[in-house]
DNA sequence: ACCAACGCCGTAA
DNA sequence: TTACGGCGTTGGT
């Protein structure tokens, strides 16, 4: 059905509202993430937005829409992590694709996707949580009653559901400083790395901003979906610049 | 403690 | 498109 739409895309110039379109229609046959590959895979000029649509999103006026997430932050130290357990368990079903999450007994302390329908032990998700926290001790268990609560939310039966989680991770000041402001950008509407920065008094830090953000622990429900490039473009995404559509387009129509 | 290298950047040319 | 400045973090001495 959308493949249809895809091929005119391609032959025109596409814009925003275009892609959102098409993504429109794969969330209606569920499979956004399917969509957004096939934008994002067969040309490149898929993944940048036209400047014009992209300005009207980063510049919306806050907040027609607000946030149905609420985040409490719970600072991890490291020294504590010997003696921390931490729960993780993949999921294959979210809106955006399989994943990985994972908690401690004070919160969530990991949450990932992966568009290459590789969520195991094996892959890059497994990978960065035993690295990020290497001296803990890791135990897969896939009951953990937060676990099924969050991937029951992602995957959107349920419209404007609010949910409260508490996450457990592991930064310092200037993380948690940027990923606090992170929590702040309303749902539907964009911001850029550099506006994160002159939020958080540091104006010339946009690059280290794009470090930071790019190790942001909590995928999705820590907003960095939402920082684009100044110049228009997607910009980056740990997780793959698919998944990042993935998450704009689909906030863009829910 | 020090320093080099790195990363979801921005912008000038 | 390329090059380079600038900024926290990290991992090596």
């Amino acid at each position: 059905m959308f493949k249809k739409s895809i091929k005119s895309l391609m032959a025109n110039n596409n814009h925003t509202l275009e892609i959102l379109n098409v993504l429109k229609e794969a969330s209606l046959s569920g499979s956004i993430l399917d969509a957004s590959k096939k934008l994002n895979v067969s040309n490149k000029q898929f993944i940048k937005v036209e400047s014009n649509n992209i300005k009207k999103l980063v510049n919306k006026e806050s907040s027609e829409c607000s946030n149905n997430v609420t985040i409490k932050f719970q600072r991890m130290l490291r020294s504590n992590l010997p003696d921390t357990i931490i729960k993780y368990s993949f999921f294959n079903d979210s809106v955006f694709g399989p994943g990985l999450i994972a908690s401690t007994d004070s919160g969530v302390c990991f949450l990932g996707f992966d568009e290459t329908a590789n969520a195991n032990t094996s892959s890059i998700l497994y990978k960065d949580l035993t690295k990020r926290y290497f001296e803990a001790a890791c135990f897969q268990e896939e009951s953990t009653k937060i676990h099924l609560q969050i991937i029951d939310y992602l995957k959107f039966e349920e419209k404007n559901k609010d949910i409260d989680i508490t996450v457990n991770i592991l930064g310092t000041d200037f993380q948690f400083e940027v990923w606090k402001e992170l929590t702040r950008i309303p749902k539907n509407k964009l911001t850029t790395y550099s506006k994160i920065g002159i939020n958080i008094a540091k104006p010339k830090s946009f690059r280290a901003i794009g470090t930071t953000i790019g190790k942001n622990p909590i995928a999705y429900f820590i907003p960095c979906h939402r920082v684009i490039s100044a110049d228009g473009n997607i910009g980056n995404f740990r997780w793959g610049s698919n998944v990042k559509m993935a998450m704009i387009g689909w906030e863009s129509l829910n």
